[in-house]
DNA sequence: GTGGTCTAGACCACA
DNA sequence: GTGGTCTAGACCACC
């Protein structure tokens, strides 16, 4: 698991650690009851505050990502199967939702959009 | 040209706004020369300040997509077609290339992204 | 609506704001759409931090008890009567089963345990 | 005595243990003399640190529940039946108290909350 | 060692 | 003016 910040993106730093661990998880590259590295040390590798990192995590443990236990340290949440793939088509279905809607009100086709898709991925 | 702001929306309503306005102008909708309501007619519409339609027609003007006439108002500026053109290939090309990394951390296939697409457009 | 916080509480203060706020909603005593005190005046007045307020207030936007719009304040969320009702419930419910389940492990009857409530409230 | 942690509640597993074995004492489910197993069997059969369970039984002695005989083990403490009585008393008013707050801070009447523990009982 | 909370003070974007 | 984010550094409880 390499976790990376960009200072330079506009989204806040906690958001981009959220995302990357939440993308894990759902991607299955995090199994439940993994062991994420401790707060301090994520905090000490990538050069941010300690705060910021325990505001993703926290934020992580809301939506069920994680579990947290104190003074032993922070799991991967059991997620069950189904509910996980529900959450993936959440997450792509309301990214494919904002691009098609993006392409309409840019007036461009759909056979347009989808040969861009089949060629960026 | 019916414009809308949504308060709760986490994006900023002056981006609300740019991003409605580029949309139109880059789709043709808007054509060059047309001109725009006055800021306090928008604003009064809206509900919204004055300095709030006053950042998002500023930004526009930055980035081209309008001109301020001091005393006669806003018009959309002209615009070279390939220009234009190009402007919304970078808009979709960042759309789309969010969209298909956001795919591949969450391992979901070429395939069933184009279904997905397809089936929303 | 006057908030308190007891530092010798063992329960965090931004938690204790949280109950505060988050049972005001529920009971009506706040209503939908009133604006809250910046979160300025709530730390002075409280003696606590800035940040403090905040993660109260963070807490209570996630769980849908409060809107956000940045550069101009925090307001009461709408929420629907019947979902209001049942979050009242959900609560309450809680708490009466955790009372009722102490009650039974120290070998209280149901009379004995009724009694008091009707003397205490 | 079939003792139990949820390493995922959010309560510290000592405390967990902690209000175990006191509900045990207090409503005579184990009596006054009667041994406890060794911390180490605790230990090993819930699968937590000596040192968590040594921290439980310690908070227990501290609050007159047990006595620790060095080299032969820990026993239920002797407790005056008036005593336990009142012991029992203090721990049900309090969360009595609690729950009749949060009632009415919610806007619950009491016959509600009467008829709720009536059910839940 | 771990995470949980709090403070003080700073900078930024938005209205 | 508002809220949003981040830092540095501290203390505590738990394992």
């Amino acid at each position: 698991m390499k976790l990376s910040v960009n200072p330079n993106d506009k989204t806040p730093i906690y958001r981009q650690l959220y995302e990357q661990i939440a993308s894990e998880v759902l991607s299955g590259t995090l199994s439940p009851g993994a062991p994420l590295p401790p707060i301090r040390t994520v905090s000490r590798e990538l050069g941010v505050s300690m705060i910021t990192v325990r505001s993703a995590w926290e934020a992580l443990e809301h939506d069920g990502y994680l579990l947290t236990r104190a003074g032993s340290g922070c799991f991967v949440a059991p997620i069950n199967e189904t509910h996980r793939q529900s959450k993936v088509d959440e997450r792509l279905s309301a990214a494919v939702g904002a691009l098609v809607s993006d392409a309409k009100a840019l007036g461009v086709d759909k056979e347009t959009l989808l040969s861009m898709i089949e060629e960026r991925f």
